[in-house]
Parts: C-alpha cells; sequence; structure tokens
DNA sequence: GCAAGGACGTA
DNA sequence: GTACGTCCTTGCA
C-alpha cells in the first residue's frame, strides 16, 4: 500500500509564480494557475509508476482562517502578503480541478495542511503503508522516515537534475546537518523567516545542527546552555530559551488531527471522464483535454463543459455537485469565491460598451512602404499574439483575384495597410505598371509567412476562408483563425452577415463601402486601380473594424453557450471549404456545348410552336405576357393568385392546363426546361471555367443558411439538374480528369431518419433498423395495404406525406402537392398522427418553443432563430410554424454532414487513402480519387458519414450512406 | 443601373 | 408545406 499526499497549496503557490498569467479565453477569469495546477496533478500520477504507483491518494489544501499557530505566536506568518487578486478565485477552482480528477480533496478549518498531512503520514505508516507527500516544503521534513516508510517528494523542476528527487533521512541531513526527528529542534533554533518564526537570533542551521547534535535535543541544549564556551551563543540561548520554544511549538506539525476522513476512503480511482471533461472544458484547457482525451481513449466532445463553472455558467458555482459527499471534506466555497461581476455575460457586455466607446481614427493608420516599418508592423504582431487581418484583391473570385494590398491590425484603432499591387492609372494590365514605392508581394508575403503560419499566433478576419484561399495561391497556409462573420453566425444565424452589418449594428459605425470609393456599375474601379491613401483608409479600416468585431463577439460566445457550436461545427469547417474551392471540378466544356446547341434547337422550335399556338408573337421569357395571352386572349380559367395581383403561369398551374387539353401550356413548361437548362446551365458554365486551373471553382457560403446548411454561388454547384433526362446530360459533364473518378457518397434518406430520432418514433426506427423501403412502410401502416404488390400510386402519397412531415404538414400544401382535395388530405394528415402519435407531439412541442423562446434547436446545440414567432400576422405565424418544424431536422441533418466533412480529411490520411473532397450538395459529398482506388476509398468515406454524429450525438436510428464511382456525376450518383 | 418579382434548378 | 441561388423580365431611377 503507498498513500501519496500532494501539497496542493504548495502547487498552486508554485504554479502561480512559476506560470505566465493566463485568462479564460471566453471571459477572461484568471486560470493559469489552474491550469498549472491541472498539468502538475497529472504529471505526478503519470511519474508515479509501476512499484512507485500509489494505491491511495489525496490533495491537501490549506484552509482559510486562523490557525493554532496564531494563538501561539501572534506574528506567525504575519509579514506574509495577502494573495494576489488573480488567485483568489482559483483557489476554489484548483479543489474542482483535484475532484475532476478523482482526487479527493482535503482541507480543514483550524489546521494548515502541513498538519493534515502529518496526521495521515502518520495514519498510514502506522497500517504498514508506504508514504509519500509531494511537497518542497521544508518543514515537511521532520516526518522523513529514516527506514523510507515516509518520504518527501520534490517535483519542482531543477535544471539539470532529475525531473523526481525523493527526500530520504539522507537529503534531510544533508539540509539540515542532523536527522529528520531533530529537524524541529534545529528549526527551533535557526528559525525561518518566510513563516516569520523567530528562532534565537544570531543562530543559523549551522551552528543549531552542530548545537542540538552535541546536546541531543533542544530542552536538553536549552537545560545546559551554561556550559557553551562562546560567549555571544550562550548568551543569546539563555535570553531567548522561550522563543526556541515557542518557535519549536510553531514548526512541530501536528500529527493528531481530527480528520473525518478514513484513510480507505483515500483509496485511487480511475480518472472518470464524465468528471474530468465537464471540469477542463469550463476551463476551456483545450490542449489538456486533448491530452487526457488520447490517453484515457475517451472521447471529450461526450461531455458537456460543466454548466457550474463554465463561462456563462448558469448554476450558482455553491451548486457544484461533489463527487462524492463522502470523498468531499473540501469545502469548497466556490461561489462565494468567484469574483463578482465576471459572469461571462457581463464581460461581454462590458468589452462590448468599451469598444463602442473607441472613435474610428482614419488618420491613425499607417501606409507601410519600408521593410523597417514592416518589420515593426510583424514585431506587434508577435508580440500581441494576434493579428486582425483582411486581404484587398483585385476581385472577388478567391480563385483568380491577385494581391493589392494587405491590412493588418494588433490594436484597436491602429491599422497597417501594405500596398503590394496598386496599378498605375491606365495601365490595366498591371505587371510592370505598379505604383512605385510598393514592397515586393513577394518580400511582404515572406516577411508575414512566419506570422501567418505561426500557431501561436491568431489570425483575425471577416469571412477568413476568403484570405485563405487567396493566400494560399500565394504559397501560405494561414493558421489558425478566428473569422467575425461566423462567430456572429454561430451568435445570430445569418441575420448580420457582412462587416458593415456587423460594424452598424454592434458598433454604429458606418464603414467605407468600395462602392463610395470605386463608383459602381460598368465604371467601376478594380481595387489596384485606387489610389494608396485612400485604399488604405478602406482596407485598414476593415482590419480594425474585424479586430473591434472580434472583441464585442468572441466573449459572447462564451456568454450565449454557443462556444462547442463555434469550436466544432464553423471554425474547422472554414479551412476545409477553402480546400474544396480551391479544388475545383473539372466540367466538359464540349459535352456543354453541344448541349447549348441542342437545347436552343429545341427551344427555338417550341418557341414557333408556342407562337403558332397563342396566334401572336410574344415573349415566352414573360410569365407578363403568358398571362394575358393564357387567362385574357384565350380567357381560360386560372387563379390570379400571386401577391401583385399578376396571372400566376407556374408550372403546377401550366401542368393543369396542359392536363386540361390546353397544348399551349405543355409547349410553354417544354420550352421553359430547356431554356432554363441553357441559360443557368450549359451557357454559363463555361464561363466559369478557371483560366489557371481549368476547372469550375464554386465558392461555398457557410454562414448564410438559416438551419446550419452550406449554400454554393458563383457558380451554385448545388442545383445542378439530375430529375429530368436532359438534365442528367448536363450533369454528366461534370467529370473525373484522366485517370480520375469521381465518387458521391449519400446520405440515405437522412432527414427522416432524424426526424424518427428526435420525435422518437419507434415505428420509423424499426422500419430503418430492419432496412425497409420508408415510404412503402408508411403506406403499408396508413392505407392499410400490404407492402407486396402495393401501387406506385399510393407509395407516391405516402412518400409525399412524409417529406410534408419534415416541411411542416398543412392539409393545403399536402392537397397542392398530390394533387387533392384539401378535405383528403387533411384526412391523410390525421391518419398519419393517429399512426405515429409521436410526430404531432414532436411537432407542437416545436411551435410551443419557437414561440416561448423565439428560437429551435438542432440534436448538436444549433440555435435556429425566428424573431417574428409572436407575428400578428397568422400566415406569418404559420410560416414561423412549419419552419420551426423543420429546422431542428433539416438543421441536425446539415450538422451531421458538417461533422463528416471536417472530419474526413484527416481520417482519410489516417487510413492512407488519397481522395480529394470536392463538392458538398446538403446529403450528398463528391470525392475525387484516383482510379483503382475507389474501393479503399468509398468504405473509409462510408465510415466517416456514417458515424459523424458520435460520439457527440447517439443516435438511435441507424444513418446509411449509398456511395458509387464513376467517370461522371451523372453516373457516379 | 438596380431591385423586385416570377419562375425553376437542387436537397 | 422547408431551405437555397440564378436567370429573366419588368418597372423605376
Amino acid at each position: 500500500m503507498h498513500l501519496l499526499l500532494v501539497d496542493g497549496s504548495g502547487y498552486i503557490f508554485r504554479a502561480f509564480h512559476a506560470l505566465p498569467p493566463l485568462s479564460r479565453k471566453s471571459d477572461g477569469l484568471p486560470v493559469g494557475c489552474v491550469q498549472g495546477f491541472c498539468n502538475m496533478l497529472f504529471k505526478l500520477t503519470q511519474d508515479l509508476e509501476g512499484d512507485e504507483a500509489p494505491t491511495h491518494m489525496a490533495v491537501i489544501f490549506d484552509a482559510k482562517g486562523k490557525t493554532f499557530r496564531d494563538d501561539i505566536y501572534d506574528q506567525y506568518k504575519a509579514q506574509r502578503p495577502p494573495p494576489p487578486e488573480e488567485l483568489v478565485p482559483q483557489f476554489p477552482l484548483t479543489r474542482a480541478a483535484t475532484r475532476a480528477f478523482s482526487i479527493p480533496a482535503i482541507e480543514m478549518e483550524g489546521w494548515e495542511a502541513d498538519d493534515i498531512m502529518a496526521t495521515y503520514a502518520c495514519l498510514a505508516r502506522d497500517r504498514g503503508f508506504k508514504v509519500t507527500i509531494a511537497s518542497s516544503d521544508k518543514d515537511l521534513m521532520q516526518m522523513v522516515e529514516p527506514d523510507g516508510s515516509i518520504r518527501l517528494l520534490d517535483t519542482i523542476p531543477r535544471p539539470g537534475q532529475p525531473p523526481l528527487r525523493w527526500i530520504g533521512a539522507e537529503e534531510v541531513f544533508a539540509r539540515f546537518g542532523v536527522t529528520p526527528d531533530k529537524v524541529i529542534d534545529v528549526q527551533a533554533l535557526c528559525g525561518d523567516s518566510v513563516d516569520n518564526v523567530p528562532g534565537v537570533p544570531g543562530i543559523g542551521v549551522k551552528t543549531a545542527a552542530e548545537l542540538i547534535n552535541a546536546y541531543g535535543d533542544l530542552e536538553t541544549l536549552l537545560a545546559r546552555a551554561e556550559e557553551i564556551r562562546q560567549p555571544a551563543r550562550r548568551q543569546r540561548l539563555i535570553e531567548h530559551a522561550e522563543l526556541a520554544r515557542i518557535s519549536k511549538r510553531l514548526v512541530t506539525l501536528e500529527r493528531q488531527v481530527p480528520v473525518t476522513l478514513d484513510l480507505d476512503a483515500l483509496a485511487r480511482e480511475p480518472i472518470s471522464p464524465a468528471s474530468l471533461f465537464p471540469f477542463l472544458k469550463a476551463m476551456e484547457f483545450n490542449t489538456i483535454t486533448r491530452r487526457l482525451a488520447t490517453l484515457l481513449e475517451a472521447d471529450p466532445d461526450l461531455f458537456e463543459a460543466d454548466p457550474a463553472l463554465r463561462a456563462g455558467g448558469d448554476a450558482p458555482l455553491a451548486g457544484v455537485p461533489q463527487k462524492s459527499t463522502s470523498l468531499s471534506v473540501a469545502k469548497a466555497k466556490l461561489a462565494a469565491n468567484v469574483v463578482p461581476g465576471t459572469g461571462p455575460a457581463r464581460h461581454a457586455a462590458e468589452e462590448h460598451a468599451r469598444v463602442k466607446a473607441i472613435p474610428v481614427d482614419h488618420g491613425a493608420y499607417e501606409i507601410v512602404t519600408t521593410p523597417d516599418r514592416l518589420a515593426a508592423c510583424i514585431a506587434r504582431i508577435v508580440d500581441k499574439g494576434r493579428v486582425a487581418i483582411d486581404t484587398e484583391t483585385t476581385g472577388l473570385d478567391p480563385q483568380q483575384a491577385d494581391l493589392v494590398g494587405i491590412c493588418l491590425s494588433t490594436e484597436i484603432g491602429e491599422g497597417c495597410y501594405i500596398p503590394v499591387g496598386h496599378a498605375k492609372p491606365g495601365d490595366l494590365l498591371g505587371g510592370d505598371g505598379l505604383v512605385e514605392g510598393q514592397l515586393p508581394v513577394r518580400e511582404v508575403l515572406e516577411a508575414l509567412r512566419p506570422v501567418l503560419e505561426d500557431p501561436s499566433i491568431l489570425k483575425i478576419g471577416q469571412n477568413v476562408k476568403y484570405d485563405m484561399e487567396v493566400l494560399f495561391r500565394y504559397g501560405i497556409v494561414m493558421t489558425p483563425a478566428d473569422d467575425t462573420m461566423l462567430i456572429s453566425y454561430a451568435l445570430d444565424g445569418p441575420r448580420y452577415n457582412g462587416l458593415d452589418i456587423l460594424a452598424e449594428h454592434w458598433l454604429s459605425h458606418k464603414t467605407f463601402t468600395f462602392a463610395e470609393l470605386a463608383g459602381t456599375g460598368k465604371a467601376q474601379k478594380s481595387f489596384d486601380q485606387l489610389e494608396i491613401a485612400a485604399a488604405a483608409r478602406y482596407g485598414a479600416e476593415d482590419a480594425d473594424i474585424t479586430l473591434r468585431l472580434w472583441h464585442v463577439l468572441k466573449p459572447r460566445l462564451a456568454a450565449e453557450n454557443a462556444t462547442t457550436l463555434y469550436e466544432t461545427l464553423e471554425r474547422p469547417l472554414a479551412p476545409v471549404l477553402a480546400r474544396m474551392e480551391a479544388r475545383g471540378i473539372t466540367v466538359d466544356r464540349q459535352i456543354l456545348a453541344r448541349l447549348s446547341g441542342d437545347f436552343a434547337q429545341r427551344a427555338a422550335a417550341f418557341e414557333a410552336e408556342a407562337h403558332a399556338l397563342a396566334g401572336e408573337s410574344f415573349n415566352l421569357g414573360s410569365p407578363k405576357q403568358l398571362g394575358d395571352i393564357l387567362f385574357g386572349k384565350m380567357g381560360l380559367e386560372g387563379g390570379t393568385k400571386t401577391k401583385t395581383g399578376a396571372w400566376s403561369t407556374g408550372a403546377d398551374v401550366l401542368e393543369d392546363l396542359a392536363l386540361k387539353g390546353v397544348p399551349l401550356a405543355r409547349t410553354v413548361v417544354d420550352w421553359r426546361q430547356l431554356t432554363k437548362l441553357k441559360g443557368t446551365y450549359t451557357d454559363a458554365l463555361p464561363t466559369y471555367i478557371n483560366p489557371r486551373t481549368g476547372r469550375v471553382h464554386t465558392s461555398y457560403s457557410q454562414a448564410s443558411v438559416l438551419t446550419g446548411r452550406l449554400s454554393s454561388n458563383d457558380p451554385n454547384l448545388q442545383n445542378i439538374p439530375v430529375r429530368t433526362e436532359d438534365g442528367r446530360k448536363i450533369r454528366s459533364a461534370f467529370i473525373a480528369p484522366p485517370g480520375k473518378v469521381l465518387v458521391s457518397a449519400d446520405y440515405s434518406q437522412i432527414e427522416l431518419r432524424v426526424l424518427a430520432h428526435i420525435a422518437d418514433i419507434q415505428a420509423l426506427k424499426d422500419a430503418f433498423e430492419e432496412g425497409l423501403d420508408i415510404h412503402a412502410m408508411t403506406a403499408s401502416e396508413m392505407f392499410k395495404v400490404p407492402i407486396e404488390g402495393m401501387p406506385s400510386e399510393v407509395r407516391r402519397r405516402a412518400k409525399a406525406i412524409n417529406f410534408g412531415i419534415i416541411y411542416g404538414i398543412s392539409a393545403f400544401g399536402l392537397a397542392n402537392q398530390l394533387g387533392i382535395a384539401r378535405s383528403e388530405a387533411g384526412d391523410y394528415i390525421k391518419t398519419y398522427f393517429e399512426r405515429f402519435p409521436g410526430i404531432r407531439d414532436y411537432m407542437d412541442a416545436q411551435k410551443t418553443r419557437v414561440k416561448a423562446d423565439g428560437f429551435v434547436t438542432t440534436i448538436f446545440g444549433r440555435k435556429v432563430q425566428f424573431p417574428n414567432a409572436n407575428s400578428g400576422n397568422p400566415s406569418e405565424r404559420a410560416f414561423v410554424e412549419r419552419a420551426s418544424i423543420n429546422a431542428p431536422i433539416q438543421g441536425s441533418a446539415a450538422d451531421i454532414i458538417r461533422r463528416a466533412m471536417i472530419r474526413m480529411e484527416p481520417e482519410l490520411h489516417k487510413a492512407g487513402v488519397e481522395a480529394d473532397m470536392l463538392l458538398q450538395v446538403h446529403d450528398e459529398l463528391i470525392f475525387e480519387v484516383p482510379e483503382g482506388t475507389e474501393d479503399r476509398a468509398i468504405p473509409v468515406i462510408r465510415k466517416v458519414m456514417e458515424g459523424a454524429a458520435e460520439p457527440a450525438v447517439r443516435l438511435t436510428v441507424p444513418i446509411r450512406v449509398d456511395a458509387h464511382a464513376a467517370r461522371n456525376w451523372d453516373e457516379a450518383h
């Protein structure tokens, strides 16, 4: 048996003096000592292995308040200053840390930690334990046993010495010149200036040891003081005998402290992830969390930050559940000790007020044109450890635009603009025609590279994905990065995107607009055509504003419990998307050109036919003109609809007319389809082929969809046709380059599975578990028909209902979709609810929630806000109800694929599989893999996608992914 | 030259 | 019935 006693208070002070201060990121709570304490504690348990591994363990702390020593000598420790202010809140946190490691934390009022340790040491020794006291305090040396049953362990790192230094009788002798049992006699004579133990003036350790060794012990020495030869020494001993006796009582440790915790209660317990990770997460100790997660083979994502301790904690600290009441002798008065007024919400509000009050001064910005000034700027960044950055480029396409300038800001109100690519007026070709006085772009980037790639320097940007991609083309991998746009998105959804809107809303500051500088429309200048001075004001302001917004928004993450969302679903996705965008996808120009010709011909034929049928020539592309002809001239019946009072000529209306025998309607529908495909795809897509890469690079917007989905633009590759035969021809123009194939992997019925999980619909879950055709199963349940030989119309209706459920079904909408009477649709819905009653409960719950809270959430904690949930407008309210039903389903599915995307690249790498992720289409991922390796890539891809929710959420339905490889997207899909 | 509306492509 | 982006026409500046 081996008892390890840790001098907790000693550890805290050591951490305080040895480590630089550290504040919790999200609210500034000082936590440096807590972190140091955790590291030391963990290292200690790691270092003591094998024979030295303790079977019992406790961390002992000094309690606040007086001890018996204060009664003996009122000057005891009197000169000791009160603990530094930033240390105070960390005292209770170190107790909590100890318990988080499943170790008893012990303190007792009226006793010092040393007394408690002495008591336990004796108790344990008497029961045959080996005892180790982890402390460097010389006061504990009196406890050392010559037989090695009690030893001290000094773990303070000292250069040139082993990390663990055992202190036995020999070491004690080296220190005090006596055996351990005489240490208190020596201390009684020599005193201790640190603790204000007086001792006998003029007697140091050496003299004291010599005297004790000569006379045996203090009392004998004092009794025979007259015999001492040296007059001064003799005189002092006689004169200060009482002081020596008092000193001895002060330094003698009490070995009979009435401890309430039995030795058996100190038996080691394995570290419990359930108590450890909530604490570490609350402290935001990411490095330790990762290290321990690896060591414990546990997944920290399974645990939420301890609500009582985290920034923005919603429970009073006093409410921290004690790990085990029998173990908690320590009554850490947590609540009382956390500095009042450091609540994250208050911190966030204070930061907002502080930052908002600092005026924007465009005169304070510097234009950097010399290596010296650039070096000074970089030095400030290194010193600060973070920088707001904004790159200015010749255009908006990150795959084509060239760098014109770089804006940096390290302090609010400051900003540097480094022009590198401003062109001489009139010289539209750039190249040699650069304005003089600018530093060469290569030189600037090489100087900045160490900063931009330094993992310890945070780069802050607004939409950093853009800057990452631009810089990547110049060979720079910018990391790590924080993104004010994504922070805002995690907090408020897509409501405030754009730096200008954010600045206006949070800082009440109107930024320069690019249009103000560069004009608008055709005459708009590109950035490189701007005057450097004007560009500097605009650009440096953007960096300055970005930094301000970061100061305002970042603390809100903790205050509003959005940190996990931001850190796990937003922040890590941006670089993944940047790489996907940079890769692009190959599109076969020839295929599209041929299709364009084909579509044009056929459309022209339809157009002629339509004009003939209408009896006049008109613009087929004008719904207005078409409506006039159909419902005016031809006098057909049809709903006026559309909120502006115009004739409605949507496809469903025309389809209806066609069935009623209006050939023009059919012709228009066909014409529209062809011209749509031609205009949006076959004509437009080739113009997006990047001349440098020969590929099409979409741009994903990570922060513009209410539910957490991505959107794709310029071009939108998330709406490439698939439903019609002509449409699929377009899809087949998306190809793999020679030697590669495309792999398409898509989630099967992800939203219905998510619904089954969230709403807890057992029948649906069973069906998915058994791999049934879910729509057929629904039909069978609803209409009481066997799945075998089911008419396709029956299944089609059930399918429409299933989708309707996801969209927040209404009888009106379902009737429209199925072309049946509203009453019949209502009956279907009623039947569905009767058959799956959990669905109705789920829907009611979302409606109630959105009205009460103004938001609903996904299973990963993403909030989807509906500010007008209680609108006075009934149709608006109904809309919010439907959207609030859909949002958790669509949003949870979106979160799942996000998680898959974030994990995909490292997992592929780990598996040694080469596969480039190119596109995401909501429930589908497209990869490019070397031909012949698809059978190795697909299992990895599937595994990552199917397991993406875990371990944060354990879904109660299986997730299935279908994946295929082919030379083009149509065949792979 | 720009914004709004209608229509239609996707999940 | 949910969530998007793009193309085209229209109407106003």
